[in-house]
DNA sequence: ATTGTAAATGACAACGATTTCATAGCGGCC
DNA sequence: GGCCGCTATGAAATCGTTGTCATTTACAAT
């Protein structure tokens, strides 16, 4: 391994000297700047990131929470989070719990001697946060700028990045009564899941805003994952027991696409006798057959927002602590 | 932050003792022991990874590069290899490359200063390895495993755990020829990815062992990734054009989902008239109507491949080089 | 001519954990 | 009783980088 002192000794300089040419915030002579570059080139040099770390107090990681990459929306919040910290110089470190909230608590009780530069928790679906607050300022006072995405922790006063959720859900069932698609069910996690329950209030706001009961049989609270077998088996569940209902106001673009094929197996067609919106507007949902209508969330935006929240080299941003990035209703054929 | 230092002092012994004690593997009086346990726990101390990795040489990092984590194979790579890593008390990098080859050569560039303990290279899409050899060379030199996912770099020396996508593709174009769904198309990229170029090997394979022509009109060899869109374009293209099918053989899922749409967009039944199989297996493909018959790709086999290759302490590891994993065919309603 | 000042650079310490080397203490054996 | 050897532990060096402090040199001002 090629060190500084290799580079100082082929300069015929010291390694601070190395080390002033190569941070470029210190005057150094052009010519001796010259010999030293030189000799980083000729040994192709560059510095150990580990030995950086150490002596910074942190290193250039950011790590990002999810509940499950496997869903659409984390992967591309994923995908757009690590493009933008990249162009920071800095790594993505990804946690994928799984929505097992032990997993949440050993990453956090870790995070402060991994030396991260800042802790993205995107696992909305876990609900006690006030028991987990103490690990949270924990790594936040030793230095983690930890940011909350899609979950509004604000009120903790833990910077957050939230998506409209409650006004993209009263978009979408305020599109659907004006359609006239009544009654219109809602599935989703409720009880256990912060977004979900905003996706719920936005569904609610829309129903009583027309005077519009909210029937608690067309409510189905899932417990599981936003994943499209529960979707399908929710619906089955209640197509079975008779429920009628003329669309369904779903968490996700997988639960909208279980749901849509639970209703298609049982001979109801879409969106003409039942309709669909999903959350997300992840690439697939454009050309499932019918197409899926979904309150698109701006995961780039989410990304931006991230990036400005890094781009400095302070170690706490000033930056607002709540940021409520615009859900957009895109309509395709399912409603 | 609280050090060895600190544990130390608080315990009465030196920092040396209290590191013995913590890595178990050498003899400290159990009394002393004791003393010092209850000064970590007391002070509740973690040993600081960076300096760790400074003095060790090299991190507990793993790299993973993917083309695009968006698309549904990589994420669950991405969420199985992670789990499987966590294990190991490994953490996931996790570098997207959006199949932009610099960036691939920007990474290896950093790699080995990072001090990562692995790359698993699950970029597929990108052909000219040679290029890129001195690169990996270095890296594997400084100690860093390189680990190549889903393409056969076992050629160059380089360990490869792949899927048998020639037998898996090949399985499906059999498939779609015992049921008489002839002529067959494929769709997928052939000249710009290694594991493309694979799939259409079984697929040709498959229709010369029965002595079908491969009819370069239905051989749809796109360049982009293997997007919902792209097979949108594509099969629209070769609908437009007039070209007669019965099948089309896809290289994923999400192009599969994209050339059905395509096909019932212009009104061919499927399966009845135009029947799709797809690759990789993944979870919505089962609710899509009509569900997507594919190859299926054991993603957790990978994962665990991948574990095995990273449990012991050694530093290079002496596990086979190349690792087939084997691809089914799940049969569903598209085919 | 002498002193003051700024620019350029080197020596050294420090970040925190681990490992090597050295040593104190103790028991056993002849 | 003296010596050997083993066990348990401490002191110190090390990983590679960077910041602080000190030193040198040159030049300007009086």
């Amino acid at each position: 391994m090629v060190s500084v002192v290799a580079v100082a000794t082929h300069a015929g300089v010291s390694p601070a000297t190395v080390s002033r040419v190569l941070s470029g915030r210190i005057v150094v002579a052009p010519e001796t700047r010259a010999r030293v570059l030189e000799a980083v080139k000729e040994l192709g040099y560059r510095p150990n990131e580990m030995a950086r770390s150490l002596r910074a107090g942190r290193g250039r990681g950011v790590a990002l929470v999810t509940g499950d990459v496997e869903q659409g929306i984390y992967a591309a919040l994923a995908k757009h989070v690590q493009a933008e910290l990249e162009a920071l110089g800095l790594d993505l470190l990804l946690f994928n719990l799984g929505h097992r909230e032990d997993r949440l608590r050993h990453f956090l009780e870790r995070a402060p001697s991994l030396g991260l530069r800042g802790v993205l928790l995107s696992s909305p679906h876990i609900m006690d946060m006030a028991e987990l607050m103490p690990l949270i300022l924990t790594a936040t006072a030793s230095g983690i700028d930890v940011i909350s995405v899609s979950q509004d922790l604000s009120a903790y006063g833990i910077a957050s990045i939230i998506h409209d959720d409650v006004g993209g859900a009263r978009a979408a069932a305020e599109h659907l009564i004006a359609q006239g698609r009544t009654p219109i069910a809602f599935l989703g996690r409720i009880a256990t899941s912060a977004i979900g329950r905003a996706r719920f209030e936005g569904y609610r706001d829309a129903l009583l805003a027309h005077e519009q009961a909210i029937d608690p049989d067309l409510v189905w609270d899932i417990s599981e994952g936003y994943r499209a077998d529960a979707g399908y088996q929710a619906t089955s569940n209640a197509l079975a027991k008779g429920l009628h209902f003329r669309a369904v106001l779903t968490a996700s673009d997988e639960l909208a696409l279980g749901s849509m094929a639970a209703a298609t197996d049982r001979g109801h067609s879409v969106p003409g006798s039942v309709a669909f919106v999903g959350f997300g507007g992840l690439g697939w949902g454009v050309f499932s057959r019918p197409s899926i209508t979904t309150v698109s969330l701006d995961v780039g935006a989410v990304a931006r927002a991230v990036r400005d929240r890094f781009k400095g080299e302070d170690e706490v941003p000033s930056t607002p602590e709540r940021i409520v990035v615009p859900a957009r209703l895109v309509l395709r054929q399912s409603a």
